[in-house]
DNA sequence: TATTGTTATACTCTATAACTATA
DNA sequence: TATAGTTATAGAGTATAACAATA
């Protein structure tokens, strides 16, 4: 497998002392939630790896939707990187033939980022697999299904999620 | 912040157009899912930089628990990463004082990485921050916390959560 | 023969700083 | 002055391949 590796998964492993302790409902929720997170992440490199892109490639072409494409700056931000990444990262993925840069026309400082036809078949494909809910939580009843979502709308209606 | 970017993000960010779509039940709470994944992430590797650790060096102190140590080739299969990307990451941490490295006693082929007073004192600190359960789910009631724990259970026992 | 860890090599990502062009 | 993007530089992670030491 091309890219899986330390710095993507470290963060989805959890520590290994934290899984004898005695829990409260809330830990032992979100211990089970890391544990879909895990399998979410690789979920995602390794689709990522199927088409021979580096996540950060990927996380870039997952992010151009149809349309005019979207300035370089856009980008970084999206990205959470630096200005200067894009530069190279978009270079790597205009070079496979993926993605064109296009200069603004009323700004011309802006260059937009498009994807090609290639581009956009190679994020459809990657898309329809990444869209699909995992098996864990389809494999729920409908009540179960209406139940976490419900809980989880609470959840994101109080606390902070982010 | 040191260590954020691209790659990192990346698999934490969902596809624009997916954000328009009618929804099942289960797609809704899986969307919900995918922004408490994105906060952890981000806690993670916030967490890490605040240490000045790349998040490998993170993941691998988080691996280290009390003990004789793990050899090089354990890490590598915990990080799901070559051996020999260990032996720089080691490097690194030897360098700051944080591990040590230790020959095997019976095979002598293997060497044991294990903490010093420091890396224990660094990795307590990032252990106890990152144990919090996220203020989202913390907040919930306790019947609800209750709830959300015995639909994952559910879902980890029905469906296949790796 | 197989395994453990290292070294060598090449590529990608990342941040910072300096630069150009434009606003 | 400020912003968009590039280039230059340095450092870290990553995979592959070749290697020495050990099993």
């Amino acid at each position: 497998m091309g890219r899986m590796a330390a710095a993507e998964m470290a963060g989805t492993l959890s520590a290994p002392e934290s899984r004898a302790r005695p829990r409260s409902a809330g830990d032992e929720a979100w211990a089970l939630l890391r544990e879909l997170l895990f399998a979410e992440r690789r979920r995602f490199f390794e689709t990522a790896a199927e088409f021979e892109l580096h996540p950060a490639q990927a996380g870039t072409l997952m992010q151009l939707d149809e349309g005019p494409g979207l300035p370089m700056h856009e980008i970084a931000t999206r990205l959470a990187c630096d200005n200067s990444n894009v530069t190279g990262i978009v270079d790597r993925l205009e070079a496979r033939g993926l993605v064109t840069r296009r200069g603004g026309e009323q700004d011309r400082r802006v260059k937009y980022v498009a994807l090609t036809a290639s581009g956009r078949e190679v994020r459809e494909a990657m898309a329809s697999k990444l869209a699909r809910v995992p098996a864990a939580i389809e494999s729920l009843s409908l009540e179960d299904q209406r139940l976490l979502r419900d809980v989880l709308s609470r959840a994101a209606g109080t606390g902070s999620p982010a």
